[in-house]
DNA sequence: GAGTTTGAAACT
DNA sequence: CAGTTTCAAACTC
């Protein structure tokens, strides 16, 4: 089974994970001799993140993933000169990474993106400006070296990914288990794919340095925590691997960072990541490609996308990471180490936000703290860490089942994270502390869940795994942020987590034997059954008795999630052991209906603008999210939650058969008539905006073209073939606008994804009228993991993603950029590229997509730099809109700027994408110099690959 | 903790 | 597609 090399990985995982393991490597001590900073211990991964709040180390796993890029950066810096000695093959591999221009242009952007966040959020900021276009290059060196290394990988990364991902999962809950174990798991575990790529990385690493090795371990361990997620099932376990890998670094990284120096640490998970990842890559690429193939199914959970902040996120991440995320991941992964940036990078984008808000907090903790520390490296490590934690987050995993979503995206707070993560983007922010006021019970649950999933990362060596076993990779880019962050908020919170995920996964590596016993046997499942339904990751946690856990029924099953420790189930099949049985009965569930597992809530084009502005606003979600089935409640009047739409804190709408509905969130009626005012208001901003569009246009204001234009500017566009769609898509686009662009570009991706079928007629279709199909997952993830929205919106644009978090950056990565300007074209470049992709995987035809995409992939772009011009030019719906998204980024110029272009990009691209993407490219530059970069390559790979996994998992798994 | 209610999922 | 059954969560006591 795959399980058990998840197992091995989350062994290898929880070796690493744990401080001292980081410690005891060469790597470590050497930089410890070398950083002035010194090696502490636990103490000092708290340190490290001391500020992060428990939401903050939710979004740490994200960040962890940008830390690790970071630190890739950042050892560069620091390590770089002290490795260059010691690691010949990074330096090879960053000599070599020079030939992938591009992919290493997209790390460079992406690092500088990321660097840029953190400047921006911290104080530190200048010596990061300093330390982080170093680290950028470095990292970009890094990748590049990874993919020079594994050239197959570079093109191929998601099946590489698949290949590990399925193991990733069950390593995942394997770490878990034990960290103590983890060696003699690891020993035990070998089998397991996951595990032998980490040894071959390892032996890779061996060359670089010893303390590599350990650090590979520790990544392991951290992974295994984040590869629970796998649940999108065995499908997107395989390519779970991959990203858990990716993640098990980065995790590594954070914990390596928190526990001793950060750049330490990052230096070591760095340059072990690297490595790891080639060797994942090479050794995977081509079975991994057809792993990812079969791998698409699920329409990954998007508990991750849950966002209730970072924290709950990360909890829910792990489920949803799964399928969706994992197949994500998997993709960009697969692409190689430029990809795990880029993978994570496309998760991350959603988690960002938070991520940033967390980092910021963490970074000025540091910043007091880090007086201790080198200042650079400090910064840049938490730069890293807030950029990686954006690219982490994996936003990717969306679709997860309304149960897991709503347990965590219930609340409107969901919703304020959400848009915060948009808001990260831009701003980072103070989203976190939001989400988690919300709803005193929901933000309860969701800090549980937060703090549970980063307990598991911080225990998750301690314990958990089993659970994990889905979400392992946004779990496992979670345990890492937990790792540094778990320091504060998530100790308490965190250690429930653990307990249930490390049940879990030892319970897992125990009971792989008897499913049935799996549950009861693991005391650490009581720890998680603690808390009302949720595992500590936050995700629910089921008490099926008859059902196995292989219908849907069990929410679990649903989410797309391995049953944790936590789950009381009786004779539960959905664990990684059974990864197979899982798998088929996905598949035959899928095949039943493609979107079984895909996201039930949605957000309506229409209504995005609305629930936009709400977004930040407290009612934000409830309104524009709609579930895709809706209700059939007759007696609870959708005021109980009987009722899933009530459950996911989102309105009922006309696909509702309710009776009596009294949906605090919003009634049916209500529903429609907000649609159909929200129809006129969208075809006057169409109208403004395309009015807007063609002074832009005629101007050439490309860079200071409104997100809102963008929108409006889409439907105009020669691009839409389809008239009525371009309306409907730039109303749509519209609303999910600038803020919601990143909902937008998710629903594109998702949308196409997962019912390539059903989100094709929803984009075809006025999304309004089918409620169901607008929202295409994206939605779904928005609304129930605000942080899984950016994911997805990221993941599926990756491009966008990396755009908008280059977007969000631009303000302060402009300066970046200036650095990375070259670098930034190159993605750009990719960026546009990588639309088309996320639109091939709409089952929408090609044309429609590609407009559709464009408007995406613009509205992106245009969000992302929206959020900080959209207000001026920008419509009152339109800014109401990017308002949601994030109040605070909005403000940026830089959006403004860029959002010119992208219209013109979406212009172009749809009328011809030629010309379009030359203009688009110019206009990105100018207006991200840094941002574009970054993602978009691994954004455009993650794409298309997020795209097909998507539309694999949605339309069937197909 | 046991029992009831509820509505989704599964089945026919 | 509609009706019924099964199932597990939500809820109540």
């Amino acid at each position: 089974m795959d399980s058990p090399e998840p197992s091995s990985k989350t062994a290898t995982i929880n070796s690493t994970i744990n401080p001292t393991p980081a410690e005891d490597s060469p790597v470590f001590s050497y930089l410890s001799n070398l950083s002035p900073i010194q090696p502490v211990k636990a103490a000092p991964v708290v340190q490290g993140f001391p500020g992060l709040n428990s939401p903050p180390l939710l979004f740490t796993s994200p960040r962890v993933s940008a830390h690790s890029r970071l630190r890739r950066s950042q050892f560069p810096q620091l390590s770089s000169e002290a490795f260059s000695g010691k690691n010949e093959d990074y330096n090879n591999a960053i000599t070599d990474s020079d030939a992938n221009g591009v992919s290493v242009s997209q790390l460079r952007s992406e690092l500088s993106a990321s660097v840029q966040k953190v400047s921006y959020n911290n104080i530190s900021v200048p010596d990061e400006s300093g330390s982080l276009i170093r680290c950028v290059d470095e990292y970009l060196v890094d990748v590049s070296n990874s993919e020079s290394s594994n050239p197959s990988n570079s093109t191929n990364p998601s099946p590489k990914v698949a290949d590990n991902i399925p193991q990733s999962p069950n390593s995942a809950a394997e770490s878990v288990a034990d960290f103590a174990s983890k060696d003699a798991r690891k020993d035990e575990i070998p089998k397991d794919a996951a595990r032998v790529v980490v040894e071959q990385v390892e032996e890779e690493n061996k060359g670089k340095s010893s303390s590599d090795q350990k650090d590979n371990g520790i990544y392991s361990t951290s992974t295994d925590s984040d590869l629970p997620s796998p649940d999108l099932c065995t499908k997107i376990e395989p390519d779970l691997p991959a990203d858990s890998l990716h993640y098990h670094y980065s995790d590594r990284q954070m914990s390596q960072l928190s526990s001793a120096d950060h750049a330490m640490l990052d230096e070591a998970s760095d340059i072990q990541t690297k490595p790891l990842e080639t060797a994942h890559d090479c050794r995977n690429d081509n079975d991994k490609i057809n792993s990812m193939s079969s791998a698409p199914d699920e329409c990954i959970m998007q508990h991750d996308s849950q966002t209730k902040a970072g924290q709950h996120q990360s909890g829910i991440r792990r489920r949803c990471l799964q399928f969706e995320d994992a197949q994500r991941k998997i993709s960009p992964t697969s692409l190689g180490l430029q990809n795990t940036s880029g993978v994570v990078s496309c998760s991350i984008p959603p988690v960002s936000p938070a991520v940033i808000e967390v980092v910021a907090s963490v970074s000025s903790d540091r910043s007091s703290t880090a007086s201790n520390r080198p200042s650079t490296q400090l910064t840049s490590s938490s730069d890293n860490f807030e950029s990686f934690a954006v690219k982490v987050p994996m936003p990717s995993g969306i679709g997860l089942h309304l149960n897991s979503i709503a347990m965590q995206a219930g609340s409107r707070a969901i919703v304020s994270v959400k848009s915060a993560e948009r808001g990260n983007l831009s701003i980072p922010g103070k989203k976190l502390t939001s989400m988690m006021s919300p709803h005193p019970s929901e933000n309860l649950k969701s800090c549980s869940i937060s703090s549970n999933v980063v307990g598991s990362h911080l225990t998750s060596g301690d314990n958990d795994g089993d659970h994990e076993s889905y979400g392992t990779n946004a779990e496992s880019a979670a345990s890492l942020h937990l790792n540094d962050a778990k320091p504060l908020n998530n100790t308490v919170l965190l250690k429930p987590t653990e307990h249930t995920l490390s049940h879990k996964r030892k319970s897992s590596s125990e009971y792989i034997d008897s499913p049935m016993n799996y549950n009861q046997s693991s005391p650490k499942k009581k720890r998680k059954k603690i808390s009302d339904g949720y595992d500590g990751d936050g995700c629910k946690r089921c008490n099926c008795k008859k059902s196995k856990c292989l219908k849907l029924y069990c929410d679990c099953f649903a989410a797309g999630i391995y049953c944790a420790g936590s789950c009381a189930c009786q004779g539960c099949f959905n664990r990684v052991e059974y990864e197979d049985t899982v798998n088929d009965v996905r598949q035959q569930i899928q095949s039943r209906n493609p979107l079984a597992f895909c996201p039930k809530i949605v957000q309506h084009p229409t209504d995005s603008p609305a629930s936009i502005l709400g977004v930040e606003g407290a009612s934000f979600t409830p309104p524009s999210a709609r579930h895709k089935r809706g209700c059939s409640c007759k007696k609870s009047m959708c005021l109980k939650k009987y009722c899933e739409c009530y459950q996911a804190n989102v309105g009922c709408s006309s696909g509702c058969r309710c009776e009596g509905c009294k949906n605090v969130y919003g009634l049916k009626e209500e529903y429609g008539k907000d649609l159909v005012k929200k129809h006129c208001i969208t075809e006057r901003l169409e109208k403004s905006v395309e009015e807007k569009v063609e002074m832009v246009t005629a101007t050439s204001g490309l860079l200071q073209i409104d997100p809102r234009n963008q929108c409006n500017l889409t439907p105009p566009t020669p691009s839409f073939q389809c008239s009525n769609r371009g309306k409907n898509a730039s109303k749509s686009w519209f609303t999910s606008g600038r803020y919601l662009s990143s909902p937008e570009s998710g629903q594109a991706i998702y949308g196409l994804s997962p019912a390539s079928p059903t989100s094709s007629k929803n984009h075809d279709i006025d999304q309004e009228t089918t409620g169901d199909i607008m929202d295409l997952v994206t939605f779904d993830q928005e609304f129930n993991y605000g942080n899984a929205k950016l994911a997805n919106e990221f993941s599926p644009g990756f491009h966008v993603i990396g755009n908008t978090d280059d977007l969000l950056a631009l303000p302060k990565s402009q300066d970046l950029a200036s650095n990375t300007g070259g670098q930034l074209i190159p993605q750009t470049v990719n960026f546009q590229s990588t639309w088309p992709l996320s639109w091939r995987d709409s089952p929408i035809t090609p044309m429609n997509q590609f407009d559709g995409s464009g408007m995406n992939a613009l509205e992106l772009l245009n969000s992302d730099k929206k959020p900080y011009a959209m207000e001026d030019d920008t419509p009152e719906i339109l800014k109401d809109s990017s308002m949601p998204q994030t109040g605070v980024k909005v403000s940026s110029p830089n959006k403004k700027r860029i959002s010119p272009p992208n219209r013109h990009l979406n212009e172009l691209g749809s009328s011809s994408s030629g010309g379009g993407f030359k203009t688009g490219r110019k206009f990105i530059l100018r207006a991200v110099p840094s941002f574009p970069p970054l993602t978009p390559c691994i954004d455009s790979k993650d794409v298309a690959t997020h795209s097909a996994d998507n539309s694999q998992k949605c339309s069937s798994g197909k």
